[in-house]
RNA sequence: GGCCUUAUCGUCUAACGGUUAGGACGGAGCCCUCUCAAGGCUCAAAUACGGGUUCGAUUCCCGUUAAGGCUACCA
């Protein structure tokens, strides 16, 4: 058996799409697991819809999430180029021998002589289909036009009727009958090719042996078999991806959420959780862990355990998966993500104990690395106002008492430590014949500015005690205002 | 319209033709508790419909319905 090479063949539009996360995902699975080569290649056959800094884009994205290719643009490798604009000749020449076999044709239709047939066809309501009008020019018709330098395309002449088998490694055997297929363009007038030829002719030259796509392609499938055949060319074994879906089960657009990877990095989810859940709609280990990382999905994964209806993107879902991938770290692995952010809140010349100690304090409560800072801003500036909510349930009239008491204890506190702390409150607390949490609560709403969050005890220990004392004043006077 | 695909809790899914149809997210409730989380326990929630085949269908076959994909000089 010839070694395992598949491919990732995004075309850069821009963004990594999360779809294209998961195939491209599933592909380097299949080639880790399999000892095979992954391969990474452009399709950018389209001019039109060139973007720039695409190319760089997808690649820093393909990094981000860990997904590594084994041979592609920067990396090269032996059966380069592999951006396929750089294939021109290559393609050309391959639409030049089906050509002479009679296997595809020239034709020198305008855009706007196809729109009129399909208007034609449409109202006439037969199936929209190139009527192989350039089929009857005769040779010399075609050569002088040729010569002239008309405008014009290369044609795949499709067979009149015949059944082509698709066998697919996650569908099973699929047929199409050939005459509803259309004479597909292979060769555009600009000279580009389309992706029907591009990537058959690639994939072939590139010694791909298993195509794992999205099912969006199960219907043109039919078309690079016969392309294969034309070509006398051995087949890939074909997988198509159930698609993924928006909540409403189309298929999963922007407009109804984010669908780039680069959406879900700048939320902060981790590349692991990502991968964690992308990998998991469409697949599943056969029991019930659903906790992965990359290595462990190697380990597990195969393409017979793919499943074959559509999933929805669910983001509850990956929202949990995050947290469960940030509840694995450490809190040193944690401050190093969190650092880039801190910066960004100009809280970069924090002391990295204290960070540890908030990380510590708060992983508990939060599901997305920058939820440290957003969740846990008392953490870092004293609170500006005081939650109305919290205010309300917890703020009584004898709260000010407590807090002063509170506050002239604490001032005289050598050790300022959890355990000192929750003495004092205590104390004043029996002192009055009350629960504590008529002082702890009143204590987080004046300390924070908000009535949850982490242990008082912890958090005042971790605030420090001139923090505290501050707030603890400053609180006393706004609180008792109104 | 044509071709193709798909169909188990709201969602992701499990179940070599024989299970009280299992798990997870989300939801509800309880416990824990200084709040919020986290954690633990419990509950509600599904085989689209109709025919076959079979002693027995979630599972195999056919049909219906529904959803989706494709139907470009886009990928």
């Amino acid at each position: 058996m010839p070694p395992i090479r598949v491919r990732f063949a995004p075309s850069p539009t821009g963004y990594l799409h999360v779809g294209g996360l998961r195939t491209a995902l599933y592909n380097y699975l299949f080639a880790r697991k399999n000892k095979g080569t992954f391969v990474l290649r452009i399709e950018d056959t389209d001019r039109t819809r060139l973007v720039d800094g695409a190319v760089e884009n997808l690649i820093a994205t393909l990094s981000w999430a860990g997904l590594t290719f084994d041979e592609g643009p920067t990396v090269g490798g032996n059966f380069g180029p592999y951006v396929q604009s750089e294939r021109l000749e290559i393609y050309r020449d391959h639409a030049r021998k089906l050509l002479s076999q009679g296997k595809a044709y020239y034709a020198f239709d305008t855009p706007e002589e196809l729109e009129e047939m399909r208007k034609t066809q449409e109202k006439m309501r037969v199936p929209p289909k190139y009527d192989r009008r350039a089929l009857r020019l005769s040779e010399t018709e075609v050569k002088s036009k040729l010569d002239a330098g008309v405008p014009h395309v290369v044609r795949m002449k499709i067979p009149e009727t015949s059944t082509i088998v698709v066998d697919d490694i996650v569908r099973g055997r699929v047929e199409f009958v050939s005459d509803r297929l259309d004479d597909q363009i292979l060769l555009k007038s600009d000279g580009f090719p389309t992706y029907h030829l591009a990537n058959v002719v690639d994939d072939h030259l590139m010694g791909i042996t298993h195509v794992i796509r999205g099912e969006e392609w199960l219907s043109s499938t039919p078309k690079h078999v016969l392309l294969y055949e034309y070509f006398s060319w051995e087949m890939p074994a074909f997988a198509h991806l159930p698609l993924l879906l928006n909540p409403d089960k189309s298929k999963l657009s922007k407009r109804q959420g984010d669908v780039a990877v680069e959406d879900y990095r700048q939320k902060g989810y981790f590349p692991e959780a990502l991968l964690n859940f992308v990998a998991l709609l469409g697949w599943n280990p056969g029991d019930e862990r659903e906790l992965f990382n990359l290595e462990t999905l190697v380990d597990e994964f195969s393409l017979e355990r793919v499943g074959k209806s559509g999933a929805v993107f669910n983001l509850e879902k990956l929202q949990w998966m995050n947290t469960q991938h940030l509840r694995l770290m450490t809190d040193d692995q944690l401050f190093g993500l969190l650092e880039p952010y801190l910066e960004k809140a100009h809280l970069g010349s924090l002391h990295r104990e204290y960070v540890l100690k908030v990380i510590h304090l708060m992983k508990e409560r939060v599901d997305r690395v920058e939820e440290f800072i957003s969740f846990g801003g008392y953490f870092f500036a004293d609170p500006e106002s005081y939650d109305n909510q919290a205010k309300k349930k917890n703020w009584k009239p004898e709260s000010s008492t407590y807090l002063t008491e509170a506050i002239s204890s604490i001032r005289g506190l050598n050790t300022y430590d959890e355990k000192s702390i929750e003495d004092v409150v205590r104390t004043i607390a029996e002192r009055h014949g009350v629960g504590a949490g008529k002082l702890i609560h009143p204590l987080r709403l004046a300390l924070t500015g908000l009535g949850m969050g982490p242990g008082l005890f912890e958090l005042m220990a971790v605030l420090g005690k001139e923090t505290c004392l501050r707030r603890l004043e400053r609180a006393l006077a706004r609180l008792v205002e109104h």
